[in-house]
DNA sequence: CAGGAATGAGTTACATTTACACGAATTTTA
DNA sequence: TAAAATTCGTGTAAATGTAACTCATTCCTG
């Protein structure tokens, strides 16, 4: 049993925000030290000697984005040896998911700028951080089948396109707007309310809606089945 | 940055197999060394500086339980401070399945013994193994819905039968035999053989079947709905 | 060789999903 | 100011899939 070993242990965190007329995007960070110096990267960084892994993933997102995560779940842990110059370092990535309008980024110290990029236009990344993301893309496109999704992502009200436009921009195809809303309803999750849309777009403006938030998280812990 | 950190890295593997009239099993190792003196435990260990993370689980596995294994996958990274006595040490555990008739397990020089223990009827264990195993047993119960199980557990031929006894054990309700039987055939992974069943039961022999391992593997990929 | 036991191949009723149509509310254009 | 364009809200019929059940077949036992 090796009693010392020449391991250190980093946590990372892909955390995607939904912006409704553009598509899906994850929240960078620009690198302030080397190795990557001035590279895109995944937010995060070394783990403390008395930090649980996930006081360490949120200390980094505030510390380095300005970004107060309450959605953040295990993704996968990184470990090849060779995956990162400076020697043997391991990896836990997580995975979050945020509304970015509830946040104005704030590259602090530990960051020389802190951005949106949209998954489909990513720039050239440091260490293995395209796998990451990656992997938390098929995590995030697989979650919709098993759980509901959008309380996070979307504003406290919303019309129901813009939920049924996120649903088509993760699986990447159409959806009959009518049997949507059907299947929707049939879950009990949506609150309608006495509000409409206000003039964004032409055409007759939508009620907008809100997530029964007690019956959303019942759904997410029971696991369902949504076939879109 | 902390250059220089205290936690050490382990693996443990999480290996079920699957006994026809018995149900699922998980392989358990005792314990040669402190802490948890002859406890048992999960098979795993310290990672050593320059191999990968599957490489460590393999190699402890077949160091501790001779136990050769062909389906892993990751399952959680457990790091919590305080989980172990000796200090800081995060473990990434694995999920594994296999046939427990293809081996005898052999309690080498790193375990007191090795041996299979029905999930339902698990010993006091060490560390937080017992969280561990239980987190897996709920990725075998989910991972049913989605992918085809049985490959990994099952002998080479099989009747039906024997695969809706495993469903039926991990979904812990009863399932209409004919009515599997057609959403099997549906899928188009089993092999139909000029074989019957050896008279170990009563009544009328079951035809043998294999697995199409291109259908099998193929479907593990793309992903199924499999909603019994 | 009759009865018990389990397999193998349907059939039918019901539920779910898919495809598709039209009127209502609002903005834009002529 | 009226007609056209656009988007929202609700409904229905056909197709597909699932669940429950019937019955004949094959083999072992007594």
């Amino acid at each position: 049993m090796p009693v010392v070993q020449n391991i250190r242990l980093t946590v990372d965190a892909v955390v995607f925000g939904y912006i409704p007329r553009e598509g899906i995007v994850v929240l960078l960070i620009k690198r302030t030290i080397d190795p990557y110096l001035h590279s895109w990267a995944l937010p995060g960084g070394f783990v403390l000697d008395d930090e649980s892994l996930e006081t360490a993933v949120t200390r980094e997102l505030l510390t380095e984005a300005g970004v107060n995560i309450n959605y953040l779940e295990q993704l996968y842990t990184f470990g090849l040896p060779g995956r990162d110059p400076r020697g043997r370092v391991v990896s836990v990535a997580y995975f979050g998911l945020v509304n970015p309008t509830n946040f104005k980024l704030a590259a602090s110290s530990d960051a020389e700028d802190a951005s949106w990029f949209n998954i489909k236009d990513l720039p050239s990344l440091a260490f293995d951080h395209a796998t990451i993301i990656d992997v938390a893309v098929q995590r995030l496109r697989n979650k919709i089948r098993y759980e509901p999704i959008g309380f996070e992502l979307l504003d406290k009200k919303f019309p129901i396109a813009d939920l049924e436009k996120l649903y088509e921009t993760l699986l990447d195809r159409p959806i009959d707007r009518r049997n949507f809303q059907k299947k929707i309803n049939h879950l009990g999750i949506l609150i309608a309310h006495n509000e409409k849309q206000k003039q964004v777009s032409q055409g007759r403006p939508a009620k907008l809606f809100s997530f029964n938030e007690e019956q959303y998280f019942k759904l997410k812990k029971e696991g369902m089945a949504f076939e879109i």
